[in-house]
Order: C-alpha cells, then structure tokens, then sequence
DNA sequence: TTGACACTTAGCCAAACAACTAAGTATAAA
DNA sequence: TTTATACTTAGTTGTTTGGCTAAGTGTCAA
C-alpha cells in the first residue's frame, strides 16, 4: 500500500497541499513562484518538492538556471477531482490564488 | 483547508490507513477486531481510532462494553473509489482480508 | 457491590519531520 | 574564466507523532 500511502504523506502537510492547490491552477510553475507562495527558504521548497515527485504526484522540467514543477499525467483522478470540490471555497487557497496572480505576473 | 488536509493526515499512517481499507470491507468493526488486526496495545489502537473520528472519516458507537466503529455516511466518494482501486490489488491489503476473516469469526 | 472486562486518557520515550543556515552543484552572463 | 544566479544536499534544532505502560471511566456479571 506504498503508492496510496506516500500520496497521502506528501499531501499530509499544509505547504505541500497549498502546492499541488496551486499547480491544480497553474499548469506549471517555477521553484520561485513556490518559494514566494509559501514564504519559506529556497531549501525548504527544493525539500517539500523532492518529497512531492518521490510521491509520484508531481514531477520536474529543468531548463537552464531554472526548474518547472507540474502534476504528473498520472495524478490520479478522483483525488483531483476530489480536492477541487473541497479547496474550491477554501479562504486560504482562494488567497493563494490571488498571491499566484502576482507572483506569476513576471515571467522568466 | 483543515477539512482535507486532516482527512490526508488521518489516512498517511500505514496502520490508520489499514483500518480504513478493512472498514471499506466491513460494515462494522469492534475495538477488539482492530486490536487484533494490527497487533498493537489497546490505548495504540484507540488513540489512531480517535483521530480518524475527528477526521470526519470514520464514525463510533457503543454498545454495551463494546465500541463499533464504520465509516462515515459523507466519507468522500472519490477518496473510497480512489483507495478501492489503489488497495484492491495490495498485498498487504489482502492479508490484512485473510485475518480478518478470522478475527471477526468470533462475534460478541 | 465487587470484580472483570473494554475501552480511553495521561505521561513517557524514540523516531520522523519541517524549518533554518551553510556548503555544494550547475548554468548563464560578464 | 570568473561571478552571479537558481536550485539541491547536508547538518542542526525544535516540534509532532506513534508506540508503550499505567491509571481512569464506564458497563456488565457474579
């Protein structure tokens, strides 16, 4: 039961919640971005990132200086769908998706 | 957030998330039947039994000496359907299956 | 009412974890 | 090639968590 129970692990945490939260919007988005979604050092994101793609829900595209983090193709579908039903009225992710519009706004 | 980010704390313990596949099979499960299962003390067992309750996930009822536990009416849809087919074909989970038939072979 | 039984709560300990700083790696610009 | 930038890895620290034992609560049987 490792597949399920890793999933569950990486998004038993707040911050990596409000990650995938935010790439359920975004498509894609730069450890940049993430560091200044949740306001913590480059080395905490790189961590709770690794710990995503460990998980297998999310995964990594580098290029040049910079790294882009997406939900994996095989995310699987009624967590999705799940977590958008209940994160859709949530205060908190509504503030991070009104963050994300600024943060996202200049691009590399 | 609180309400999946507590339903994904709840289910990202190897044994909490055990108990939940064996009450996807079972209707009704006994303190004891849990005990059992996973071979742990009776505070151990009570204490993941009591914060999958205030999960929402899972809900109790005394009977006499006994406590009963199942899942909730409004236990999410997709999350039951993801972790049918996560845990249908998990080892673990299928020994897990074999026990308890045992263990609920003597009923109170 | 006394004892046994089925949990629950409290308190303790060791392992896991999330955050940080500092040091390391890799890429691009000067 | 040197410097700056964008992460990643290693090491430290404080908190959370899962396990236990022991003590407490509630129910039934003798």
């Amino acid at each position: 039961m490792n597949k399920p129970l890793n999933a569950m692990k990486a998004l038993s945490d707040r911050n990596r919640l409000r990650v995938v939260a935010a790439l359920m919007n975004h498509e894609e988005l730069c450890a940049c971005h993430i560091i200044e979604l949740l306001g913590v050092t480059g080395a905490t994101a790189s961590r709770h990132m690794g710990l995503l793609i460990r998980s297998g829900l999310v995964q990594s595209r580098k290029a040049g200086r910079w790294v882009h983090y997406r939900l994996t193709a095989d995310f699987p579908a009624p967590l999705f769908q799940w977590l958008e039903t209940e994160l859709q009225t949530d205060s908190g992710i509504k503030t991070d998706r009104k963050a994300l519009v600024k943060i996202t706004a200049c691009k590399h």
